[in-house]
DNA sequence: ATTCCGACCAACCGATCGGTCAGTGATCCC
DNA sequence: GGGATCACTGACCGATCGGTTGGTCGGAAT
């Protein structure tokens, strides 16, 4: 009877602040700053609106940490990526599905980093830097194998090709779904494998 | 006098309902449909707020019938390209140029559009089918030349390719800004010639 | 001359917004 | 056992939200 209790509470066991920053995540994500009240956040993690503004000082603030949270998880993603010692095709193959697979395991994040990122008002925010850097970082492992990458193609312009797909095929996510169950699209795994190799041979025949 | 009056009415003479409709796409397409109040969007336009209620039963009325608006632009822009008798690499040069110039013309109605994409909310919106039609005419530009495309290439897969680079490459442009200053990234002109480059090719050295 | 109608507005409505404040109960320190 | 600190709450604040109401005004129709 005490372990049944005992066993919800540490099934339930995150701190208030912890349920107040993961729900903010996901209501920020679907609905954007504004369309989402400190009120909601906070009934959706059990607490109440006051007690938000506790744990931070404005409805702002704890946008802005969820915000960089977000970011900081794709930071610690990139740790895991095995690269040394593959050739530019294996690299490229492993960037877009690990990159994928990440946008799709983190929709929330995702969503709301793309969000700011086609409002366009994250100029000055601190936000920047660390998207900056994670870029950065993908453009050095394409960079170790520059010697494979035809002459005028530079990695960074590949980093952001790869990048640019996939983010933006997640953002579009919707729109092409009834597009495969109508036949008229690949399924995603194979319209992984053609973007691949799209990008490596191009679109011309030989 | 009387003609300068009229000059300046003349220089003015645009309807109310016009400069409502025009101030509410750059207004929500900066900070969203939640992030703009009704006021704002009378008080830019030079009405009261009850007027825009005149013209629209509602808030959301109005911003269903901008959006709408934005998406019937690019459809009257498709019209423009000629492309009969082109290859595919005159195709893709042509559209990848244009639809960057369209972009950067209606920067407000673009903006308006990803915004909404990247909501996800545009599922069941009746602007859905618009975009939809869009896609499907660039892909039939592409289609015509299908025999240059190598095997296994769809042209429905270059379409989306080309369309997603240039509109992620026009959501993120503020980031690439500093990058471009910096000397970190490639011009405009220089990036969109790689782009081109690199779709034809891929990045693979022969 | 009167009626009608669409464009337009000031003033107002209830609801909700972000944010504040005084206070409660648990925990720890001395 | 008495502070001090902590997470937390209900009640409240002024401002602003989307939307309504009653009415003015000028021009076209009758």
């Amino acid at each position: 009877m005490a372990s049944e209790i005992a066993e919800q509470v540490s099934a339930q066991e995150k701190t208030s602040l912890q349920r107040i920053l993961e729900e903010a995540e996901k209501q920020f994500s679907e609905r954007g700053f504004d369309g989402v009240s400190v009120n909601e956040v906070a009934n959706a993690a059990g607490v109440c609106k006051a007690n938000v503004f506790h744990h931070f000082a404005s409805k702002q603030e704890l946008y802005d940490r969820v915000l960089a949270r977000s970011c900081e998880a794709f930071a610690g993603e990139l740790d895991g990526w095995q690269l040394q010692g593959r050739s530019l095709a294996e690299r490229l193959a492993q960037i877009v599905e690990s990159h994928e697979a990440f946008l799709r395991r983190r929709p929330h994040g995702t969503r709301l980093i793309l969000r700011e990122l086609s409002a366009g008002r994250l100029d000055g925010s601190p936000v920047f830097p660390l998207l900056q850097r994670n870029f950065e970082r993908v453009v050095g492992m394409l960079a170790e194998v520059a010697d494979e990458l035809r002459d005028g193609i530079a990695p960074a312009q590949v980093a952001r090709l790869v990048l640019s797909l996939n983010l933006f095929g997640f953002q579009s996510e919707k729109l092409d779904e009834r597009r495969v169950a109508l036949g008229a699209l690949p399924s995603r795994d194979e319209a992984r494998r053609q973007l691949i190799d799209l990008i490596l041979h191009g679109v011309l025949q030989r």
